[in-house]
DNA sequence: TTGTATGCGTTATCAC
DNA sequence: GTGATAACGCATACAA
């Protein structure tokens, strides 16, 4: 491996002198740098970012710290994340952690000995004590698309994210609308708060329109295809009644769509279908079901630059950004879609010329009480 | 910071039978090791990765170079790679390059400065010369579903891949099978071994049918969705005659799907579409076009899993796995289906109860002439 | 403008 | 069994 010291040997001067090069620190004559500038290239010089890691005392790496890189909603967010730290010459150290708290800890405990400058994490829960690692050494944290059920005084950290609560109300406000009483929740897990948030929506949307809940119409699972065609699976054979169905997550709702399809129940003649978040553009090659998508690159391009601006000390004080979210609507939107379209209810698949796209920005509905 | 030296202190011993207790090597007594062992607990010590690695020369870090972290495909890739790289406690560091040769560049730069063990890469083009900086430096090296246009005999590299002419050739034959002649091509960038092959392929399948290959008919792009809407559009605006199209890969598929459904067109009736690869499933949902599948995960897992072999010296002469694809066919498949299910032709969607699955081991058609 | 000395946190080597 | 020493590659404080 060639050295600074290689370097500063061959061109007949101190490895100080060619660290100053390098770095364009201090004064250099032009005579010296150019020199050195030779011998570098000659000997094909790379600086050891672990050598200046440790004596610097930093790293210029992040952690991307993710439940599912197979989903199309967190590979969108880490391509955010991965272009604003580009951009900023940041590398990105990818942990898979599957929603499980073990994983999560163990990927944890390998960042923190990384010397990583930063974290980013959607966390599995939303207790501050399974972060409690990077709380202790103050690693500069951002929470992506998620939040801490606790307020922590004495710890920044950011947050990005959308607003789950505003979004599942008006999903399933959107599913009232249309006439649907029964609407069944098939969520994901529910100790994360996004989980916890869509359900929470899901709630008010219908105390407000004076529906009861029936909790047996609530099921728990995980964010993932499979756990989406067995929850659907679990209703259908205990035979409760529903005629629509809310998918907390993407993968959840393709799950579903399996399920259903599977059984030979037409969407959403049968039983009607609202995603939360797109999958890979499926509503539009697919456009039966309602969704409400969030702008997941943004939110992982913010929460990068979030990063790097706590990294770098340009802000301390902890901030939480909520991106706005849309409920995107292009079949079955009856409520929303003229008498012409509602006819086009009828047919399974329709050509998009026909249709109308309808988008709505969801508003905020924040602050919501405890 | 906690050091190896406060906890050494706290413990009333020295540095290295910390070390030595942290890393099992060499001889601890039973007393001293829970002396230290209580001290690391009080303390909270976590070793530090970064003066390990520069004590060591290892880093128990792997670069993964790919070309767009949205693409299914791709990220299905990684979720292989990361499984085995966590199961072994190697970190993944993740590289977004777009098939952009400058990205490409920027990124090796930045990995070789970075020590990492590994690099698994799936390089824009087959030309060694843009990995000459890995070669340099002899960094273990894998090759992700693509190949190299050379044979480079001093510079043991691994490749793990698909065979994507057997895969181009069986898509192509099924579709002449179905009484095809006029199929065209839309391709990835010709410098990435992937359109080359697959180009190559089609190119074979052609000719053992004695079908004279129209090169209007071969159109290269990029490997987006976007350029797969912007090259089905370039073919009909020329009015270029075919009745199928051969979609290089699945993010061009889903454009070519895109675009022929913005133009009204029916798949398969109108015009047939056989995709390279699936893409999250979407011939399950959407089952009226073909697919050449690679088991994705299986090439990532496989990737990391011999360059942590050869990282630790298990092996060092250059190894090639070749993976095999498999064909799917749940629709439009005439001449593999019988009479009910050629019926089925005729409606846009279909229940999968009624749908007969083909899957097609594709046979590898190695070694060709070059 | 350049160089010397020092230390970042760790472990291999050798001595006791 | 345990410890002192040196070195990994680099950048800072200070001296020249």
């Amino acid at each position: 491996m060639v050295t600074i010291s290689d370097v500063a040997r061959c061109a007949g001067v101190s490895p100080v002198t060619v660290s100053r090069v390098v770095n364009r620190s201090g004064y250099v004559s032009e005579k010296t740098r150019q020199k050195v500038e030779k011998a570098i290239k000659e000997l094909g010089y790379i600086p050891s970012a672990m050598a200046r890691g440790l004596r610097l005392n930093r790293t210029y790496t992040f952690a991307l710290i993710l439940p599912d890189i197979t989903n199309p909603f967190w590979t969108t967010v880490a391509r955010g994340v991965e272009d604003a730290a580009q951009q900023r010459e940041y590398s990105i150290l990818l942990y898979n952690v599957d929603e499980d708290m073990h994983k999560q800890e163990r990927a944890l405990e390998t960042v923190l000995s990384q010397q990583v400058d930063g974290v980013l994490i959607a966390p599995h829960d939303g207790l501050v004590s399974h972060l409690q690692p990077l709380r202790m050494r103050s690693v500069p944290t951002v929470i992506v698309d998620r939040r801490l059920n606790e307020v922590v005084p004495d710890w920044p950290v950011d947050i990005v994210r959308g607003d789950s609560i505003s979004g599942a109300k008006a999903l399933t406000t959107h599913l009232i609308s249309l006439g649907h009483r029964k609407i069944a929740m098939v969520s994901g897990d529910e100790r994360t708060t996004t989980a916890q948030d869509r359900v929470m929506g899901y709630r008010i949307a219908l105390q407000e329109a004076g529906i009861s809940c029936d909790e047996n119409l609530i099921v728990y699972g995980e964010f993932r295809v499979s756990a989406g065609v067995e929850m659907t699976n679990h209703l259908m054979e205990r035979g409760i009644n529903f005629s629509a169905i809310f998918a907390g997550n993407n993968a959840i709702g393709m799950g579903v769509v399996r399920e259903l399809i599977r059984r030979g129940i037409r969407i959403p003649e049968e039983i009607a279908l609202v995603f939360y978040d797109d999958y890979a553009n499926a509503s539009e090659y697919f456009p039966f079901f309602t969704v409400v998508t969030q702008n997941a690159y943004q939110i992982g391009r913010t929460a990068a630059e979030l990063l790097i601006s706590r990294a770098t000390g340009e802000h301390s004080e902890p901030r939480e950004f909520i991106l706005p979210s849309r409920l995107v609507t292009r079949y079955s939107c009856g409520s929303m879609l003229d008498d012409h379209h509602q006819s086009l209810l009828s047919l399974p698949i329709v050509n998009p010329k026909d249709l109308k796209e309808v988008v709505w920005e969801v508003p905020l509905l924040l602050p919501y009480p405890a």
